[in-house]
DNA sequence: AATGCGGGGCG
DNA sequence: CGCCCAGCATT
């Protein structure tokens, strides 16, 4: 076992976190639940979520047997919403093509949607102590700082080294802990702004000992933000709201949402009552956006992006999922109403 | 206001 | 293969 992992394993016996609700018990389910959950968001964000699904789904084949739209309003506010549709239909691939558990090898768990290289690593060593490389972006930060990588990790052959280096250091022994351990170096010592005095590896940090370890990764920079332009539709009967279920691909993707109308600009005045514009920010663009209220269905122009529509009285339960922006409006009509 | 974050899909 | 897409939290 190299430096890196062994001085590692010694700092997370120590201090690692070994109280996440996905680590007790450590069944596949719960750790492959966790993981998807775990990409692009933080473990702090994830932990009611997570319960909250472990409640409704307590078996992988719960989650499989469920209706998409419930699946999908649990998942309201997590973001990414392809990952939840993902989530599904693994769910049924395990159920249906695996008879009910999870595969214990890398070209399996790849085959599961939602599952790429990084997250069958976790998977495999998390879930069944087996040897599994991992490079989400906590371990790329972590080796792009180790090893004084100073080449953009976008690159297909930057990606190619770390997936080396990451393979160099993961240990023959103790996978779980290893996969654990390194993850937790990224998300809690080499975080964005580096804790190099705490950190059990630094001896040894060629990033560090060049005094660059704070620049690295190197940030691509990002090509300019776009704004678009958008009116949302509220047609209202008293306290019922038209909806509808979005397509499944693209923004928001299954989510139930008011109609959406994109514009050039804002400039013209509607039919309705508008209310003050709001911006939602996404990686690439900005959605500035203008809810219209609306009390006749004439009036509304035609935008139909779907063919269902639903009436959703604003007191009752949510029918799926709302995307946060949308819950947000939805929360301020039943309190202005 | 800027930044970080895996995998899918397409050409 | 290279490139684009996506929604939050954090700082």
């Amino acid at each position: 076992m190299d430096f890196f992992a062994s001085n590692l394993l010694s700092w997370y016996d120590r201090e690692g976190r070994k109280g996440l609700p996905w680590q007790h018990p450590r069944t596949p389910y719960r750790v492959w639940l966790s993981e998807i959950m775990l990409q692009q968001t933080q473990v702090a964000t994830v932990i009611p979520y997570f319960q909250a699904f472990l409640r409704r789904f307590p078996q992988v084949v719960d989650l499989a047997n469920a209706e998409l739209d419930e699946v999908l309003a649990l998942w309201a506010g997590l973001g990414y919403y392809a990952r939840a549709r993902n989530l599904h239909a693994a769910a049924q691939m395990v159920r249906d093509r695996f008879g009910g558990e999870f595969p214990d090898t890398l070209d399996e768990l790849q085959l599961l949607p939602g599952v790429g290289r990084s997250t069958a690593g976790a998977i495999l060593a998390q879930a069944f102590n087996r040897r599994g490389v991992i490079l989400d972006g906590n371990v790329r930060r972590v080796l792009c700082r180790f090893h004084a990588v100073q080449e953009d990790p976008a690159k297909a052959a930057t990606q190619k080294q770390l997936w080396s280096l990451a393979e160099q250091h993961t240990p023959d022994s103790r996978h779980a802990d290893y996969a654990q351990a390194v993850m937790d170096l990224g998300a809690t010592l080499c975080a964005r702004s580096p804790r190099c005095e705490q950190c059990p590896v630094s001896g040894e940090c060629k990033g560090l000992a060049l005094g660059i370890q704070g620049e690295l990764p190197i940030r691509r920079k990002r090509s300019e933000r776009k704004v678009r332009q958008a009116r949302m539709y509220l047609l209202m009967q008293g306290r019922s709201l038209y909806l509808e279920r979005r397509p499944p691909a693209g923004i928001w993707g299954g989510m139930l949402c008011p109609p959406v109308q994109y514009l050039e600009h804002l400039d013209d005045q509607p039919k309705g009552l508008c209310l003050a514009r709001r911006k939602h920010s996404f990686s690439h663009f900005d959605l500035l956006f203008e809810p219209v209220m609306l009390s006749q269905e004439s009036e509304m122009p035609q935008v139909v992006q779907c063919e269902e529509g639903i009436w959703y009285h604003l007191d009752k339960p949510a029918p799926g999922g709302f995307p946060a922006p949308v819950a947000l409006l939805l929360d301020e009509l039943r309190d202005s109403l």
